[in-house]
DNA sequence: TCTGGGGTCCTAGGACCC
DNA sequence: TCTGGGGTCCTAGGACCC
């Protein structure tokens, strides 16, 4: 069995932690740049603000009604996810944690699911003070279904849904009142492509024709049907898996037009992915960069600059991946645009310690960097990441985000932890 | 005026190997 | 007229997730 947990409204429910007052009133959370909402408490869904919409369009229903806006936070949602984590961690035997405000749990061998379910959320309520939905099934789709229909009916089930306590009569009804398009692993495109062929519920989709399923979509929507039926196809996944791609990238709070900008932007950019790749002991062998211009402006030229190169020898060197970035900026950038976001890509990832194929031409210079290195990742570790810079970040600081409303680091920074 | 960021997996097809 | 069989690796693109 696995139960699958997860944040109520997380982002919103990690701001109220330390604003106890703003229980109960609409909230909303921003998206980096103050662009568009991307997390919503439950009163705030009810006075009829959509997810994702551009927060320019709903400035007019926050002078009327007294919402309350947050630019996002990540310092403390992800401080608080940690703390969500250990603490489910110390009720069952083992976690994967699947996204910043969810984990899957293996509940194998235990008994009473319905009580732990129940213990879960108590323990994390009271804990780390943000509430969550339990989901309890035998796969991880159907755990994602019984925690969706938990989130959908939260004071019927008050948050715990246990699959297998149900008879299958209500099994059915369940299934039969639920789009297909809400299963875990059935999106936009594929949900249309079903519903032309009649599939409309959850009820539909575990009884079609499987052959026929697998033959126009593959074997991944197979694996979800017979994950609905109530057939694991996968399982947990404990250890954390290294990154395969490593993307950084930002709009800019303003717009840039000059070079020296974005060599700024690209060089933070370099910075963080070299010091991901690091992190989890990984070299890259590829290094992309792209400039885009504002896509939604009709009314402007527009220009999306993207170049690629594989290294002759991977590398998690800062400098080293910095200076060969440049020099793809310096390709793509063309004058005159205005450009709005930014980003570089690391790819070809392995780990560091595999057999590298040493150039003929250019022995392995990079050894002396290593040192360096985990010399620069000791110093951001003790005294913040931003504690050492490349002089080329500091060119500019135009491209800086936009965080109107943030909310203190309560829990991560001393200056602003909560005084009473 | 103002519209986020970061991932995964699978498939099909081409180039190439013996 | 008739043109093998079995494989690997890589890439681009599409779908999905939060």
């Amino acid at each position: 069995m696995f139960a699958l947990i997860d944040g109520n409204n997380f982002y919103c429910s990690c701001e109220r932690v330390y604003r106890p007052e703003l229980k109960q009133q609409p909230i909303i959370v921003l998206s980096n740049n103050d662009g568009c909402v991307i997390s919503r408490s439950s009163e705030a869904k009810d006075i009829g603000i959509k997810m994702g919409v551009p927060y320019f369009q709903i400035q007019h229903l926050i002078q009327q009604r007294k919402l309350t806006v947050f630019s996002s936070n990540y310092e403390l949602y992800a401080d608080l996810s940690r703390r969500m984590m250990n603490t489910i961690a110390s009720l069952v035997p083992a976690i994967e944690i699947y996204s910043i405000d969810e984990c899957f749990a293996d509940l194998h061998n235990l008994n009473n699911l319905h009580q732990l379910g129940h213990n879960i959320r108590n323990r994390i309520q009271q804990w780390v003070g943000i509430p969550t939905c339990v989901g309890i099934a035998p796969t991880r789709t159907l755990a994602k279904f019984c925690n969706h229909l938990a989130k959908r009916h939260r004071h019927h089930f008050n948050g715990v849904i246990v699959w297998t306590d149900w008879n299958s009569n209500i099994q059915q009804r369940a299934l039969a009142s639920t789009p297909v398009n809400e299963i875990w692993g059935i999106g936009h495109r594929i949900g249309q492509k079903l519903a032309a062929q009649g599939i409309h519920t959850a009820l539909d989709f575990i009884n079609a024709h499987t052959p026929t399923l697998r033959k126009q979509f593959g074997v991944v929507l197979e694996r979800t049907q017979r994950e609905m039926q109530g057939l694991p196809c996968s399982e947990l996944i404990i250890n954390e898996a290294s990154r395969q791609h490593i993307v950084r990238s930002r709009s800019f709070g303003n717009i840039i037009t000059s070079l020296d900008g974005l060599q700024a932007a690209i060089s933070h950019h370099i910075s963080a992915g070299a010091a991901k790749l690091r992190q989890q002991n990984s070299h890259a062998h590829i290094i992309s960069v792209f400039i885009y211009t504002n896509r939604f402006r009709h009314d402007q030229s527009q220009y999306n600059g993207y170049q690629s190169i594989k290294l002759p020898q991977p590398s998690a060197d800062t400098l080293t991946l910095n200076h060969i970035a440049q020099n793809l900026l310096r390709n793509i950038y063309r004058p005159g645009y205005e450009y709005k976001k930014c980003g570089i890509e690391l790819s070809g990832i392995e780990p560091a310690q595999t057999f590298q194929q040493q150039d003929l031409l250019y022995p392995n210079q990079h050894n002396h960097r290593t040192k360096l290195m985990s010399a620069w990742d000791n110093i951001t570790s003790r005294y913040g990441r931003n504690s050492i810079q490349l002089g080329s970040e500091l060119q500019s600081n135009h491209w800086h985000m936009t965080r109107a409303q943030l909310s203190p680091c309560y829990t991560t920074q001393f200056l602003e932890i909560l005084t009473i």
